[in-house]
RNA sequence: AGGCCAGUAGCUCAAUUGGCAGAGCGUCGGUCUCCAAAACCGAAGGUUGGGGGUUCGAUUCCCUCCUGGCCUG
């Protein structure tokens, strides 16, 4: 686990050198076909000569969620290592990592007509109003929901128009946790932020000259997209998509994708600080593989042999 | 060289007739149960270019210097 630009994806590579290793994705972005350049995506020679799975999943017009990646991770987990590999799980995406270590509370799935309602009403009344009569239908949900936290109140009273039943009351239910393995949670953080700050600007200075703005220009002219779906609010896209709109110019877009992945990165810093059990290396350190690999090498004749 | 305009938070800009210096963005911290590279919440940050003067009180008025821009020669 790590930030944007903290260097998972290298450190990955060397792992898969030294031990049986399979690569899962644990990236909400690097799930979409086509969108290459600004997932920083492990180009298609890293690809072929390193095992890799969840990338290149689904359509830029499709949507993925926390629940459909812990089923999927589960399925590949067990998959890789009936194979006798280990699942070396890599990415970013924390609540994924989350979802998939602490299960999720069954609730009913997403429902893409119920949400387009809710977005209706949310357009003519506004969230405030839909988390007021949130709180008439589920009053402790709303208790701890701000009212204009848009995508949490209209999961909420979605739950509650597909099932007639409280989110609150589903999250009550004692939930079954199935990942019958042990977990070996690295972290790669950064002891100076600025430095990663530093490779922010860098890297997505790199992803403009391979192409970025082409990428997404082409990525219009193949798929309806609409700048509200998940693919195109990801880091990067968002910006050039209102550059190409004519919104703003290339200085604003750099400047703005940039901002963009620092607060990305900053998000992802919150999330590991708040994940347990977790070693921490400094992703800045040269010798930052070598590091992880004699951690892991000390660590794995210690665990159980894996079942399931 | 002379004239005019501007100088306020890291950036872009507000601040009624002189009355406690604000906003957006950025930065930092946090929340997170089927969109999470999302969505949301909070905090810090300013000797108002420097110095002097008028005033109970100056970002605001006066003088001077500095810096940037425009115009004239």
């Amino acid at each position: 686990m790590g930030p944007t630009a903290s260097g998972k994806s290298a450190v990955a590579l060397d792992l898969v050198c030294e031990l049986p290793c399979e690569i899962i994705s644990v990236d909400s972005a690097q799930v979409y076909r086509h969108m290459d350049i600004g997932t920083a995506k492990p180009d298609t020679e890293t690809l072929k000569a390193a095992p890799h799975h969840l990338i290149d999943v689904i359509e830029p017009d499709d949507n993925y969620s926390a629940a459909r990646f812990r089923d999927d991770a589960l399925t590949l987990m067990r998959e890789i290592s009936e194979r006798g590999n280990i699942p070396l799980l890599v990415g970013g995406t924390m609540m994924y990592f989350k979802t998939l270590l602490e299960g999720l509370s069954e609730l009913p799935a997403a429902d893409p007509a119920i949400r387009m309602v809710i977005d209706t009403m949310a357009e003519e009344s506004g969230w405030p109003a839909l988390h007021k009569e949130l709180a008439k239908v589920d009053p402790e949900t709303a208790a701890r929901l701000e009212p204009n936290d848009s995508q949490r109140v209209q999961r909420a009273l979605e739950v509650y128009y597909i099932s007639n039943k409280p989110m609150s009351a589903f999250l009550k239910k004692p939930k079954y946790v199935y990942f019958p393995y042990t977990a070996l949670k690295i972290a790669l953080v950064p002891s100076d932020r600025s430095e990663l700050h530093d490779r922010i600007a860098t890297r997505f200075e790199a992803m403009l000259e391979l192409g970025l703005i082409g990428e997404l220009r082409k990525l219009r002219a193949t798929y309806a997209l609409d700048p509200d779906m998940p693919s195109m609010r990801c880091v990067g896209y968002r910006q050039a998509w209102e550059y190409l709109d004519g919104k703003i110019g290339l200085a604003t877009l750099r400047e703005q994708g940039v901002a963009a992945t620092r607060q990305l990165a900053k998000r992802q810093l919150t999330w590991l600080r708040a994940m347990k059990e977790v070693t921490e290396f400094d992703c800045l350190a040269e010798d930052l593989s070598e590091q992880v690999i004699a951690h892991l090498w000390r660590q794995l004749p210690k665990q159980e042999p894996v079942k399931g």
